[in-house]
DNA sequence: AGTAATTCTTAACGTAAGGTTAATATTTAT
DNA sequence: ATAAATATTAACCTTACGTTAAGAATTACT
């Protein structure tokens, strides 16, 4: 899953706090949503349905662990990853003893690098899709691990966003991907490319793999074939 | 060392057993600390860096094989040992075979003498933890114990950081990755370096052990390669 | 402890590979 | 035949990586 398709839910009263958030977040692609109390967050969940939540303990009309209680008891949410943020030496017993729900608590102050890390971690993690290492189409392999394609034995290097776009053609062999569905997925949905850009790459790809295994359906999209 | 300054986490859903292994271990002088499933396990060893983590296999929230896994991630437990508890009878084939990254399995019931001795003997025994010694590739070879390399039979030593950042590297021939799991890994989730310290690194290593046998692919990582 | 040596990190700058665009040619559908 | 969509090319821009040297921070040594 590209981080652009991940929606992610900040709850903190301190505004600076939430800004920097989102600016962090933003900045790795993710999708965010912000509220300044439990509440909101509460009302913000239901409507944007995030795939993860991050929350402040200590928040004003209702703080996080209430919060986080209400948000678990919502089937709707069930897989709805949940984080505390907590500021340094608070107490911790009502969160880890009291199983509040959460999947992990991150404490404030916290480094850009190391929340983004704590993020993937907890999104991995989560993630039902742990998608092979391997695709095999015909005499062509996509090895995602060591980012490379052997073709007919040999094996060699693909640039990455080559690479990316040939590991989504390969991910549905047969079938047709868009060119909008193909920009979402490989450039990510903010990212503002002119349409030439996926013809001159997937010249690129017939020009290394051959030109038969890529098709053109004229009006519709591209697709991998055998 | 003496056994108060040894702290050991303990980790079981059943508040009895909990409480049992509680007092066995105290009453042999160590620090105990205790968790209800494998999320307060794995956030409880951060805060608390333990020198022994037990961990009951079956738990909800997070169960003991995957809080090993997460806590083998961490550069922070790389020193820590890890022991299941399993109940007699349970299918040890996941923790034995998907090398789960534990120590020892401790098998419950189990006789207080029994568990103690069985902790004293890991404790021991890991005061020298060598896990497979020795990484060998091509006519190059990386000794963990010694911690030293070898190429064409001359042995020469690196610096700290090289020798994990190779070390990371040769643990999987042929896989890339990329720069932020070797931050993780290498230099640690909370700590915070520029972007080029890793270039840097790996420019020392390529010095040393020719230009080849490391690549780089770019936008993704790096790889090594025989 | 104080000094020297080694190792680590950073900053500045250079370079090249990768990515994008725009102009033009070609194909395809109707 | 004509328009619309895609292919091709080369030029340009951008980003990520490489390199070097200098200053911090460790570590080792006397």
């Amino acid at each position: 899953m590209n981080n652009s398709e991940i929606k992610i839910l900040v709850a903190d009263d301190e505004e600076d706090i939430l800004e920097l958030l989102t600016i962090v977040l933003k900045s790795e692609g993710f999708q965010v949503f912000t509220a300044p109390n439990g509440r909101a967050a509460v009302t913000s969940a239901k409507k944007n349905n995030p795939h993860l939540i991050l929350l402040d303990v200590m928040m004003p009309e209702m703080d996080g662990i209430d919060a986080c209680r209400e948000l678990r008891n919502n089937k709707q949410f069930n897989d709805t990853i949940i984080a505390f943020l907590t500021a340094r030496n608070e107490d911790y017993s009502q969160i880890v003893g009291f199983e509040s729900g959460a999947d992990d608590y991150i404490s404030k102050p916290v480094k850009p690098r190391v929340l983004v890390s704590r993020i993937n971690a907890l999104l991995r993690r989560n993630s039902s899709n742990p998608k092979s290492e391997l695709i095999e189409i015909g005499d062509l392999r996509l090895d995602r691990e060591k980012f490379c394609v052997t073709k007919s034995n040999t094996e060699f290097h693909l640039p990455k966003k080559e690479f990316e776009l040939l590991e989504l053609l390969m991910s549905k062999p047969g079938a047709v991907f868009t060119r909008t569905h193909i920009l979402d997925k490989v450039w990510g949905e903010e990212v503002v490319v002119g349409d030439r850009t996926i013809d001159v790459h997937i010249r690129k790809l017939r020009e290394k793999l051959g030109d038969e295994c890529i098709k053109t359906i004229k009006g519709v999209g591209y697709k991998f074939e055998a």
